[in-house]
DNA sequence: CCTGACGTTGACTGACCAGTCAATCGCCAG
DNA sequence: CTGGCGATTGACTGGTCAGTCAACGTCAGG
């Protein structure tokens, strides 16, 4: 049984200096941060990050891909309900808030240091982000088919607009330039929707 | 005379090395390109950027702030108008897309760098950033005073929407997720307005 | 108890680069 | 022609870190 308990601590290990990471670069940034800090923060050898990854940067790719993955595959769910498309929408936006609510530090390094970061990490995982765009982009386009939507906005279009408007707001939590208590976030679910589907005008009489 | 040929001549030096610095920091990002880089792009030694500006910093520093002032007088020139609070967000929208059109370069370092890197530049520019997003909010409070845009979405939030919607679409043209001949340029402006007022929502018959 | 494989350690190295500075240049006024 | 001042040059320095590696600890299986 040496292996099987040794492939566990292994895992465990890996773990923690994957969660000192996230506390490290939601605190003081990728860039900014030295390899040392993780480990400090993570109570471990210097050396021993190298011995779970071949580099700084594989440590953000790694949490990077882990969470945007489960994010991917949350759409793709929603995406197959028979639902209507705002509805969709909405399980998507509130998907991304709870994220955010759950844990914090880890959407503020994935949107920070990657999403948002389109120069470096950005680049990378380019194919990854545009994943998520695309599947938004094909329940609007699905719905306008069905008629749901109104026809005459492209759908990658309106995919981009739904996701920025997330993305923003989230960025608004992090840096404290848009309310984050818990009503708030509770209230940006809808508010994200209802902007997106209803639109600012004032609805002609219902 | 001395004096006065000498400013002009050190003022168009400080703007050669501004413009090769815009290509530079599109090209290669800013913390990957060494000031070096600048210098030789301009043709100049590398000392004498540190004859003009402080530090690496103060260039994308000067480039920004340049730029959002602009950006900022023009909003607020917009928002002065006696027009409808949808064409004050058509013409925001233009503006920001037209800067995009007239120099692809100084927004992308603009965006990439500053607006969208809110860790590093983003966080000392926190305050400049947030005037436009306070604009584009008040905007949209008076025209929902005015009966414009309807009133259960809180100006700030709305100003959000707004911004992210046109950032993340220049994001699009900057990665080339997004089409961007003349024609989608163009369509872009209006489409912008249009799904943020309008709303994606097939609207009720007119 | 021994052995060897693997987890763990942290001092060290090599590369890189922002910013400095002493030396030179070029231009103007007197 | 000359003195002087600001523009210009680029070699150099100091500090920073990512990544390496040789040594040490631990533990399971023989």
């Amino acid at each position: 049984m040496a292996t099987a308990r040794n492939a566990a601590a292994a895992a465990e290990k890996r773990r923690v200096i994957l969660d000192a990471a996230v506390r490290v670069f939601a605190r003081q940034g990728f860039h900014t941060c030295r390899v040392s800090d993780i480990a400090d923060e993570a109570g471990v050898a210097y050396g021993l990050v190298y011995h779970y990854f071949r580099s700084k940067d594989e440590v953000l790719d790694t949490l990077f891909l882990e969470r945007w993955n489960v994010m991917l595959e949350a759409i793709r769910e929603v995406d197959g309900q028979d639902i209507p498309a705002r509805r969709k929408l909405e399980a998507i936006a509130a998907f991304i808030v709870e994220s955010y609510r759950h844990d914090p530090d880890l959407m503020k390094v994935i949107i920070v240091e990657v999403t948002r970061a389109a120069n470096s990490f950005g680049q990378t995982h380019l194919g990854k982000i545009s994943e998520a765009y695309n599947l938004i982009a094909s329940v609007v386009e699905r719905a306008q088919a069905a008629g749901e939507f109104r026809a005459d906005i492209s759908p990658q279009f309106a995919a981009m607009a739904f996701y920025g408007a997330i993305e923003q707001v989230l960025t608004g939590w992090i840096f404290d330039t848009l309310p984050q208590g818990e009503r708030d976030i509770d209230e940006a679910k809808r508010l994200i929707v209802e902007t997106i589907c209803g639109g600012l005008d004032r609805p002609v009489e219902r």
